[in-house]
RNA sequence: UCCUCGAUAGCUCAAUGGUAGAGCAACCGGCUGUUAACCGGUAGGUUACUGGUUCGAGUCCAGUUCGAGGAGCCA
């Protein structure tokens, strides 16, 4: 009996609920050892893992050969008795089948990905076969969760999800890490942020998201960086930088706890020590941009590494770079808000502290661990002549801007939103080195392939 | 754009300037509890590309291409 469909099989995840029962399993062959009499396949459905066990006098003697010469990521159909066996591997484990009958669907020929060690560029280039894999499995799995935590903590919370465009026109900031793309007999822009368009958007809704895909031709190759990523955009009227640090700390908070309910199998098998995660919950910890600098000055003078302490150089004035991101989250176990950055490092867009123009109404929101900047947010400038002031001396085009101004003319507020990226974190909850397996399919910087 | 490192079998890697090797995967055989099983056997190569030095180059030199890590910029 072939049942396509999936609604006559048993998922993998569901096995221990049939133990004793004769259930049907449609899937992949994982991975496959034998021992004379015995086959053991390992068998992968989308749900889980779980191992097959064929007894030479268990079948017929096809049915039997068939199974010693599986090959991996064949396809099949495997009917038999559910038993819970504290030897079985797989995920969750320990429940196994006793095969009665097997189907092979396709066989399939030399599978490039084997369960051995692969480098990088291989794994890379294979992309859509090793999402197959494991680890990677488990990763997008918690991707997901966290897509969908995003969503349902936003939605419970008044929010409205809003699209922004991906095609953008002209100007705007510079279009140096600006994709260029073909527009008619113009040209457009993919878009490196919904926002200017989310300010639109709150004072006809008040509290909305934008959440999608995002754009930066940076030439970046590290491993926090992809040129295609996914961010939400929550923007909020009558909302100060204040009020929007509790927003983010509360809406962080759900999607770790999320994860940890939801993902505990997928954190174990990524080797995730989860009681780094448990404690992330409200308040995180708030830091000034000018106490960050000191403290960053004293790492410097502390470290013995003249690399690093060269690398951690600070003055006042500087952004961040990696270095002095992980250096300064590696002194607490939350997130921690960077608050008042210097304006002139930051967008034209922000909100000045009163008294000290210098700096401004942000908040960079650094995962701990070393993994840096997760959200980026900020109180916006609501004073239209402030607004314009700040376009001209930057240098913006004003024109580009006139519906942006117009905002600001017709019942202003204040208002403040962030942008948070999903991959960084993601590979922060999963604790991943690099931001490329936090995306089933990543762009990279010289990488548009598969 | 800059700095550092790398490219040898399908994969992961070896190989003093002197015959191109192993493990895994594949294929054949053995084993009733394997967890990246184990044991025996078979097959598998334009050493990224171009040029140079040398009696002789995977190895040394120059250039090119591709890749990795990092910086800057950013989520």
């Amino acid at each position: 009996m072939i049942c396509y469909g999936g609604f006559m099989a048993t998922r993998i995840n569901e096995l221990s609920q049939h133990v004793g029962e004769t259930v049907t399993l449609q899937g992949w062959l994982y991975a496959h050892t034998g021992k004379g009499k015995l086959a053991f396949l390992q068998v992968r459905d989308g749900s889980g893992i779980a191992q097959c066990v064929v007894f030479k006098g268990d079948v017929d003697e096809q049915t039997f050969e068939a199974a010693q010469h599986l090959s991996q990521e064949s396809s099949l159909i495997i009917t038999g008795v559910v038993k819970a066996d504290k030897r079985a591997p797989g995920i969750p484990g320990g429940y196994e089948l006793g095969v009665k009958s097997l189907q092979v669907i396709q066989k399939a020929e030399d599978y490039p990905i084997t369960p051995k060690e692969h480098g990088v560029e291989f794994l890379i280039d294979n992309r859509h076969l090793w999402i197959r894999s494991s680890r990677q499995w488990a990763i997008l799995r918690v991707r997901a969760t966290v897509m969908r935590a995003i969503r349902a903590w936003l939605d419970q919370h008044g929010y409205i999800e809003m699209s922004t465009p991906v095609l953008t026109p002209s100007a705007a900031e510079g279009t140096s890490n600006l994709f260029e793309v073909a527009y008619f007999d113009d040209k457009a822009y993919l878009a490196q942020t919904g926002q200017l368009y989310n300010e639109a958007n709150i004072f006809a809704f008040n509290k909305v998201y934008c959440f999608g895909p995002t754009f930066r031709a940076e030439k970046s190759k590290t491993r926090r960086h992809l040129t295609e990523f996914w961010m939400v955009e929550p923007e909020v009227a009558f909302c100060d930088l204040d009020q929007l640090l509790e927003i983010e700390e509360q809406f962080v908070s759900y999607i770790v706890q999320t994860v940890l309910k939801e993902n505990e199998a997928e954190l174990a098998l990524l080797g995730r020590d989860p009681n780094l995660l448990t404690h992330i919950a409200p308040p995180f910890p708030r830091i000034t941009y000018d106490d960050a600098v000191a403290k960053i000055k004293e790492l410097q003078a502390a470290t013995e590494d003249p690399e690093q302490k060269q690398l951690l150089d600070m003055t006042w004035g500087m952004d961040f770079g990696a270095p002095h991101e992980a250096a300064l989250t590696r002194l607490y176990d939350k997130p921690i808000f960077v608050t008042g950055f210097p304006s002139a490092v930051k967008a034209f867009y922000m909100e000045p502290v009163p008294g000290r123009p210098e700096v401004c109404k942000s908040a960079d929101l650094l995962a701990p661990e070393g993994y840096g900047e997760i959200i980026g947010g900020s109180e916006r400038i609501s004073d239209p002549d402030l607004l314009l002031k700040r376009i001209h001396e930057q240098d913006l085009p004003e024109a580009a801007y006139k519906w942006y101004i117009e905002l600001r003319r017709y019942g202003s507020v204040p208002h403040s939103g962030f942008g948070m990226g999903v991959e960084r974190t993601v590979a922060w909850i999963c604790g991943i080195e690099h931001v490329r397996e936090a995306s089933p399919f990543p762009r990279l910087l010289n990488r548009l392939y598969p």
